[in-house]
DNA sequence: GTCTATACATTGATAGAC
DNA sequence: GTCTATCAATGTATAGAC
C-alpha cells in the first residue's frame, strides 16, 4: 500500500477544519457534505476519497475541533484562570473564537451512535485533564462540577434570546468558577 | 369564527405530547412529522390541520415538554432538594422519567430561529423561578450557577459513553448542588 | 484526487376524497 | 378532521470522465 501524498493530506486537513467549524456552529444534521466541501474549497464528489461516510467525518472532526478550541482558550500554557474567563466569554458564545464542541454539541451527540459518543467522551476527558493539570489545584470532583458548569453555562447562554440574561449567566458562572479554582 | 371542538383539542394535545417526547429524546432534526403523527396515533397528512409548520410545532412542544418535566421532578410541591436529586438522576438521563428539554435540547435550539430561542428562554426563566421559589433560599446569582450545572451535568452525562464517568458526573453535581442550596 | 452528473431515499408540505 | 397520494426540495452516496 502507498502512503498518502502530501497533497491528499492537505485536502484531508482542509475538510476536517471545515467540518469542525461548520458542525460546531450549526450542528451535525444542519450541515450537508456539500456545505463542508464547498467551505473547504472542493466539490462534494471529492469527499469520499477521504472519508467513508458523513458519520465517520463527525467522529474525526469532533476531537479535531476540540483540540483547536482548547489550545485557543488555553493559549498561555497553563493559566487556568485565564482559560476560564476566555471560555465563559461572549466572544466564545458568539462563535468569534474557535468554539468548543463539548459545549456547542452536547445535545447533538447524545442521540447518536456509540462511536460518536466515544469521540465526545475522549475529548471530554482531555478537557478534565486540562482543568486538573493547570496552575491551580482542584480535586477531581470539583473539576467535574466546574466542567459541567462551564459547558452548561456556555450552552445555555447560546440558546437564550435575552442578552442580559445571557450576560448574567456567563458572569455568574465565571465568578463561581474562579471560586472553585481558588479553594 | 367557531371554537375548536373537544375532539380537535384532544388531537392537538396528542400531537404536542408526542412531539414533546420525540423531540426531546432524539432532537428536532432527527424526528419527522410522520414520526410525530404515527406516535400520536394519526397519519402525517392530518398534521397541518393543527399546526402550520414543523417549526411552529417545536415552539409549542418545547414549553409543553418543559412543563411536564418540571411537575414530574418537582412533584412534592416545593421540596427543592428532592427535585435536585430527581433531576440529576440516571433515570432522568436515561429518559425513563419525563426528560427536561432544557437539558436535552440546549444545543438543538442554539442555531435555530429567534422564536425557538424565545420559547427556550421563557422555559428557562420558569426553571429559574422554580429554583428560587423553593423551600430553600438561594440568591439569583447562585440560581444561575445551579441551573447551568444541572443542565450541563445532565447534558454531558447523556453524551458520555463511559458509565462510571457518567455516574461520577451526576454524583458530583448533586453533591455540589446540595451545597449551593444550603448556603 | 477532483470534477460533473445522477441514482436513491427521506421528508416538509399540499391536494382531494371521504 | 383525517385519510391516501403526490409534489418538490434536499441530501447521502455512487459512477465515470479527466
Amino acid at each position: 500500500m502507498a502512503w498518502p501524498s502530501a497533497q491528499k493530506e492537505r485536502s484531508r486537513l482542509q475538510i476536517l477544519q471545515s467540518a469542525g467549524e461548520l458542525f460546531t456552529a450549526k450542528g451535525f444534521d444542519s450541515v450537508s457534505i456539500a456545505d463542508v466541501m464547498t467551505h473547504a474549497g472542493m466539490t462534494h464528489g471529492a469527499f469520499y476519497a477521504h472519508f467513508k461516510s458523513k458519520k465517520a467525518l463527525y467522529v474525526e472532526a469532533l476531537p479535531f475541533a476540540a483540540q483547536r478550541s482548547f489550545s485557543n482558550h488555553q493559549r498561555d500554557e497553563q493559566r487556568t484562570q485565564q482559560a476560564l474567563a476566555s471560555y465563559l466569554s461572549e466572544a466564545h458564545v458568539e462563535g468569534r473564537s474557535p468554539a468548543c464542541p463539548l459545549a456547542f454539541l452536547v445535545t447533538d451527540v447524545a442521540a447518536k451512535e456509540p462511536d460518536v459518543k466515544q469521540a465526545y467522551t475522549a475529548a471530554f476527558k482531555g478537557f478534565l485533564k486540562a482543568i486538573e493539570h493547570g496552575d491551580t489545584s482542584i480535586d477531581s470532583q470539583h473539576s467535574l462540577v466546574l466542567s459541567a458548569m462551564m459547558i452548561g453555562g456556555v450552552a445555555v447562554a447560546r440558546s437564550l434570546s435575552d442578552p442580559e440574561l445571557k450576560a448574567a449567566m456567563l458572569a455568574a458562572c465565571l465568578q463561581h468558577g474562579e471560586q472553585l479554582l481558588g479553594s
